[in-house]
DNA sequence: CGGACAAGCTGA
DNA sequence: CAGCTTGTCCGG
């Protein structure tokens, strides 16, 4: 027999062929780990096919070195290959990569399943299931569990959590219920084998589940679930595609299904949730700082309601405040509104030469208000160290500011401030502060609103609750979070992306990098639109992934090209 | 990717 | 023309 081999090579994307010796027979199949000599050295390889000796044209074929170990199955193999033209991958090796035990596996152990399945707790996971799997919307401050054991009680289940820390507290509970529980990737020869659960972060995607029954995407809103190096694959797309191939059903959890999920992974009538009383209960309480009465070039980003929150001590406070590397927000001076882009409704910045610059779309425009034709305007962005001393002074104990290198947070404290990071390296407190919510809900990114609902939700399993400081009351993001209710953001969206062709009603890619130029004029306008952002910065359109993913692998790199393309980006 | 080999450049 | 660099090709 022979087996086809594609070599663990950087750079070298190319099949070959080896004989497979006959003590080694049992031990080959697709998907098997080898070690081969290739042009004077040896090298690890993946056996992506097993030929009869009749099929290969070519006679003298070296045998294979060695087995290395057990790799990635079949059909893991073949969702690399769709993979790779889906976020538009030079190579089919990073997903194979992913699929692969971090060091070799001689054996897989056999199943482990706990004998009698926990009994299901969440009635709608199993009526999700049943009918072939979608979108679960459960509010913040729920837990997860239950979806999971239900999930369970059908049969071998992959689960897909954004962290860490995450991934494995849900582990050591599954566990104590006497599940058995394969945390990947470390235990990738576990779950080879079959256990109950498969439990990861963004990489489980890939992870071997003997018999895989069901899949759960955790808090499938989370940007963590992508990929933020090129290939920029999402563990959502990649769970939906490998679950739609295996004929299993998917069920995505979040508080704020994306658009994306739910245009192409609910059911017709839409995310399942449970009843309004029941999410709201378990939204934080939203308080909204109205500060359009304010003169917002006066005063500081200290309302009174929030002084009053951190003037009292038995209050353990997180103010967000973003202030680097952010577009500026700037106010008009006669009338007080919020300078917008004219085309797409984001905030604008005063560019270079003076006039009002789209980050978003690019529209320019002469330094006038929108509203009252007033050329003056107020910077609504203070430092950070300015808003330290000003909460410190403000609310007569010390601040702590988390910054972005800190690991912990070294000083005890009930006062924080810090940029969007600190969300994640504080620990429960009582109040989040947006001091200047409109920054995050306005960013001149067309993903902005999910983004800024999916703060707030972070934000609400810090603490019960979270305020909001912003010129925009009325703003489909906030409404939706007061409101606990996630459709109002969809609805927006629905309709403001449908009408500009973006994802999911549209396929898009953004290509970097020196010599992107010579790159992108390879592709044939007929099926990507191209877009120029700037010098060797360009956004690529099309109908499709599939349609964009092949025409920009069919392009060729000059040599010394740097070109870097992030397919579905998240920040543009 | 990295080795092999060819073609091009340099200096005595 | 030896000795070195640079470029292109190819591997089973």
């Amino acid at each position: 027999m022979i087996a086809r081999v594609l070599p663990d090579v950087t750079g070298l994307d190319k099949t070959f062929d080896y004989a497979i010796p006959d003590d080694l027979r049992a031990d080959v199949s697709v998907g098997t780990i080898v070690r081969v000599d290739l042009h004077g050295r040896r090298i690890g390889a993946w056996v992506v096919g097993v030929l009869d000796p009749t099929d290969a044209a070519v006679v003298d074929l070296k045998p294979i070195a060695k087995v290395t170990g057990h790799g990635p199955s079949a059909e893991l193999i073949e969702l690399a290959e769709w993979a790779h033209v889906r976020w538009a991958a030079r190579r089919i090796r990073p997903f194979l990569v992913a699929a692969s035990p971090k060091r070799a596996v001689r054996n897989v152990p056999p199943p482990n399943r706990r004998a009698i399945a926990p009994a299901p707790s969440s009635p709608a996971t199993t009526d999700l299931l049943a009918a072939g799997g979608g979108v679960l919307r459960l509010p913040p401050r729920s837990d997860v569990l239950p979806t999971v054991l239900s999930a369970i009680a059908v049969g071998s289940t992959l689960v897909v959590v954004p962290t860490v820390s995450d991934a494995s507290l849900l582990a050591t509970r599954l566990r104590r219920t006497g599940a058995t529980v394969a945390f990947v990737p470390d235990d990738w020869a576990a779950a080879a084998g079959g256990v109950d659960v498969v439990i990861g972060t963004r990489s489980a995607a890939w992870m071997p589940c003997a018999d895989m029954a069901a899949a759960i995407v955790i808090d499938e809103h989370d940007e963590a679930l992508q990929e933020e190096r090129s290939p920029t694959w999402h563990a959502r797309d990649v769970v939906a595609e490998r679950c739609r191939r295996a004929g299993v059903p998917a069920v995505f959890v979040s508080p704020i299904p994306t658009l994306v999920a739910v245009e192409e992974l609910a059911g017709p009538d839409g995310p399942v949730h449970p009843p309004p009383s029941r999410e709201r209960s378990q939204w934080p309480r939203v308080e909204v700082v109205d500060r359009t009465d304010e003169d917002p070039w006066k005063k500081s980003l200290l309302t009174s309601a929030l002084i009053e929150r951190i003037r009292d001590p038995q209050q353990r406070v997180l103010c967000i405040s973003n202030t680097t590397g952010r577009a500026r927000v700037l106010a008009c001076r006669g009338c007080r509104a919020l300078l917008r882009c004219e085309n797409c409704d984001a905030a604008v910045g005063l560019a270079d030469d003076g006039r009002l610059a789209c980050r978003r779309c690019s529209t320019v425009r002469p330094p006038v208000c929108q509203e009252c034709g007033a050329g003056k305007f107020a910077n609504l962005r203070p430092g950070v160290t300015r808003i330290q001393e000003e909460l410190a002074a403000a609310a007569n104990r010390p601040v702590v500011a988390v910054t972005g290198k800190d690991d912990e947070v070294a000083a005890r404290s009930d006062l924080y401030v810090g940029t969007e990071a600190a969300l994640y390296r504080v620990g429960p407190v009582d109040v989040v502060a947006f001091l200047e919510f409109d920054s995050e809900m306005l960013a001149p990114r067309f993903r902005a609103s999910e983004q800024a609902l999916a703060l707030i939700v972070r934000a609400g399993r810090l603490a019960p609750t979270v305020m909001l400081q912003t010129f925009n009351p009325d703003h489909e993001v906030v409404r939706a979070a007061s409101e606990a209710n996630p459709d109002i953001v969809t609805a927006a969206e629905r309709e403001r992306r449908s009408m500009l062709g973006l994802p999911p009603f549209g396929a898009l890619a953004l290509a970097t990098g020196a010599f992107s130029d010579e790159v992108v004029s390879q592709l044939d306008p007929d099926r990507v639109q191209v877009g120029g952002d700037g010098d060797q910065r360009f956004l690529l359109r099309s109908t499709d992934w599939t349609t964009l993913g092949a025409a920009i692998n069919e392009t060729t790199r000059p040599p010394g090209s740097r070109v870097r393309v992030a397919v579905d980006p998240a920040r543009v």
